[in-house]
DNA sequence: TGTACATCAGTGAACGCGCGTTCACTGATGTAC
DNA sequence: TGTACATCAGTGAACGCGCGTTCACTGATGTAC
């Protein structure tokens, strides 16, 4: 425990960040993230601004701390679902579906931080792009889980009834981003990136409102697709 | 000839108006949407700011201005390629699916301004809607030739060796959004959604820069999805 | 073709605003003896 | 337990900036007779 001890000024340090963040959250879902000022916060928080200087160094670390909490919050709800499992554990590609689609109803702005429109010019720290590969790897362990096993030995064939995907021998000389998983077969790969594009599709179409208007339901639709995408 | 003859000034009203513009865009490109500024596209010009405003009453006006030329743009690509043919016409979905991903890589952040992250509070006028419309029109018709037709009388059940989408239930019901195409079978709705959403999906993932790193090529990820929407 | 007038593009000064950030300072909280 | 000192949270004034937008005005361009 003593690495955890904290004296009153840490404890306190803590809250006034996590107060600073939790403010920043409320602007960022009225007006944008653009349009995120340290005044306004500070004035929010019935402080004057300089004040939160003691806090973040500027601006741009408020803004990356955001980033890599919201990273952080989604890792977190994959790893809880279907991550190594002591607990919960070993979810199937649906359920991790719908903890995504969940976790980004939750605070659209948080989703789109992350999968957005880009800020010119911006790039994430390591740290955070090491949180998205822990996040890839949950889904990677999902899907080689829902994939037959690459048998060892010479490559088989397309197995009968599986028309076969070129995209496939691509991702068998391509795999360094999913290092979590040397072993996964090429479908699996496929499988992850298949998960990943077409949910951020349908997610993020309905989260920009471009369904609204339509008279769908977006959870129908988002469920048809999570279907095709399992049973392929 | 009468409607569209200009006078001098009236050219010359336009010249500077499209000058403004695609300084507008370069901004855009250089520092996102939300950083456009009045005062910077009129320095940039040789102009005072104020000038600006007998082009544009004011900055959201420029602004809709945009988006309403990025629809545009889209919808006359999408037209010439696969309108109501008389010149070249009729093209099928493959060939719909390159113009757009060429018309995206073209400007991203053109796309973006479209399908991208929602400006909290911004609602688009009514003609901009109705540009999206005339493009979704021509996704319909070629989504309606993709596809089964409708057998008139009592419906059918789900052809063999098809199974059947419980989401082609719910789009039976709604439909509105489709009105330009009253006779399309669900199944022709349900394809115009998937291809719109799933390349979004891929699109927008490549153009926000989440697959550089990885070592793949978005160009062939892309194919091979497109290959998957189309061969059911 | 020439003159009188109306139209309109563009300027420069000004307003009020909010931004990020720095700096010297006050006062409260914690620490060491 | 009490005192002396160090740490650190927060303030208020200030700097320089760029923004959108208005206004009264100048000067060039077009129009009518």
């Amino acid at each position: 425990m003593t690495g955890t001890t904290k004296t009153p000024r840490e404890r306190y340090r803590q809250q006034v960040r996590e107060e600073v963040k939790e403010k920043a959250w409320q602007q960022i879902a009225g007006s944008g993230a653009s349009a995120l000022s340290l005044n306004a916060i500070a004035k929010q928080m019935g402080m004057s601004g300089p004040a939160l200087y003691r806090y973040f160094a500027n601006r741009d670390e408020l803004i990356t701390e955001l980033i890599r909490d919201a990273y952080r919050s989604l890792a977190d709800a994959f790893i809880a679902a279907g991550g190594p499992g002591e607990g919960a554990g070993r979810a199937g590609l649906p359920e991790l579906a719908r903890v995504l689609r969940r976790w980004a109803l939750e605070d659209p702005h948080r989703y789109f931080l992350i999968y957005g429109t880009p800020v010119p010019g911006y790039h994430a720290p390591q740290d955070i792009t090491a949180i998205s590969q822990e996040l890839l790897a949950v889904l990677l362990e999902a899907c080689a889980a829902a994939v037959p096993p690459a048998a060892p030995g010479p490559i088989p064939g397309p197995l009968p009834g599986t028309e076969p995907d070129p995209f496939d021998g691509h991702l068998a000389d391509h795999r360094e981003w999913a290092a979590s998983h040397p072993d996964a077969p090429p479908s699996a790969l496929r499988l992850a990136l298949t998960f990943w594009s077409r949910l951020h599709g349908v997610l993020s179409l309905e989260l920009a409102g471009h369904f609204t208007g339509m008279g769908l339901d977006p959870a129908l639709l988002f469920e048809a697709e999570v279907d095709r995408i399992v049973t392929r």
